[in-house]
DNA sequence: TCGATTACCGAATACCGATCGGGATTGACA
DNA sequence: TGTCAATCCCGATCGGTATTCGGTAATCGA
């Protein structure tokens, strides 16, 4: 054995990638940019990485995996299951599209464009979606657990999430709104609860919340 | 006044291009080659057309009006509220997503690389979601038509229909499903049919087109 | 210390969308 | 019908991109 890959090498990339993604986008990120970021030559990013896309999977990867881990945090904190469906979908449809200056459109950039023998893995859509599925089955009653607690509910979510994310490149000020999140909530739930209750719950936690944190975002 | 731009020669413009993009897409398919086909320098495009966006938009836009249309006429043709809906999101996230190819897909490439002073242009989107409502109001019950008839709720399946574009891109083999879009038929409709009474509906509609058409699909 | 392996770099490659200046063609007008 | 100016059209080129290549030097096992 001669030389080996430093671990370090390969974090100043992705932490200079990501820095530059999320401030000018994937496609206006070049190569050189990257490298000089990272202090090094553009030639040597191919010595760690199979292309430029490849980067962008090594960032976007454990970045929504930890993303969606910390909203079942936030949501296993919740104990009204209104509240957990609200917080579910506003984290899916506003809070992450919005989040490093919408950086999830940056993988919307890649995998529209990446090629079928680039062999995309699905495996990251599948996990994500496992984990959403069983926040919703934990979010809704019993009697629609069947209903709404595989995979095929939880897909569409997803999908609406594609959607937001390229919609919140295309109008940074128009994000989902909670009206929107309100009403899906309604249809989730069957018997939609009634408007004065839901004001109510709304103040219940927004009051909580405050005791908690001491903060919204 | 001298010469003046011909018609036909913008038609063949956008009948390469678009034989083209449905063919390769839009990031694979480069202007020499839509010159060529169109029978002309790559230079000369430009005098039509701003941009090679400008060649996908001039092509999209009506084409998805037209797809919508149509949409509207099959509709209107069908008495039974759930079959209505069921067509509705048949059409929008399952058919439309594999026209062409996957033509649709070919959007997503150029909006989710749209810088934003390129000027992105709400106007279609607006008018789509518009004609999606109009045809949500008229296939629920009455009783539901202020909660869904509105532009949130369409909004939401337009927002999923662009994920169920780049899912098909991804993964040709794995279309929307008909449980999928089952399931989603009884969340709007609020009670959902019995299963027995869905079967059968599902009977009544296969003999009707047949009746009528011939042809499903 | 030696030798082979390989991370690393500068320069080059291949290709793209878009532009520029000149020549060819057209249409209005006299 | 002849003239002229407007402008369609093309060849060549520009600026910029991701990626690769050949050589160099750092590193690790022996």
């Amino acid at each position: 054995m001669a030389q080996v890959k430093k671990p370090e090498v390969e974090q100043a990339i992705l932490r200079s990638a990501f820095e530059l993604f999320s401030r000018q986008g994937y496609a206006a990120t070049t190569l050189p940019q990257i490298a000089k970021g990272a202090g090094m030559s553009p030639a040597n990013i191919y010595i760690y990485f199979r292309s430029k896309l490849a980067v962008l999977y090594a960032i976007y990867d454990p970045w929504l995996r930890g993303r969606i881990a910390r909203l079942e945090e936030r949501i296993g904190a919740i104990d009204e299951p209104r509240e957990r469906l609200r917080t579910l979908l506003t984290a899916l449809w506003r809070e992450l599209p919005r989040e490093r200056n919408g950086f999830a459109n940056n993988v919307m950039q890649a995998v529209s464009t990446a090629t079928p023998e680039e062999g995309y893995n699905p495996g990251l859509l599948a996990w994500v979606e496992e984990r959403v599925a069983a926040m919703v089955r934990d979010a809704v009653p019993p009697a629609r657990r069947r209903m709404l607690g595989d995979a095929r509910f939880s897909h569409v979510l997803m999908m609406a999430f594609d959607g937001f994310v390229i919609n919140h490149h295309l109008q940074p000020g128009a994000p989902c709104s909670a009206a929107t999140i309100d009403l899906v909530c309604d249809l989730i739930l069957g018997a939609p609860a009634r408007p004065a209750a839901r004001a109510a719950a709304r103040k219940t936690r927004a009051r909580r919340a405050r005791r908690l944190t001491g903060s919204g975002q």
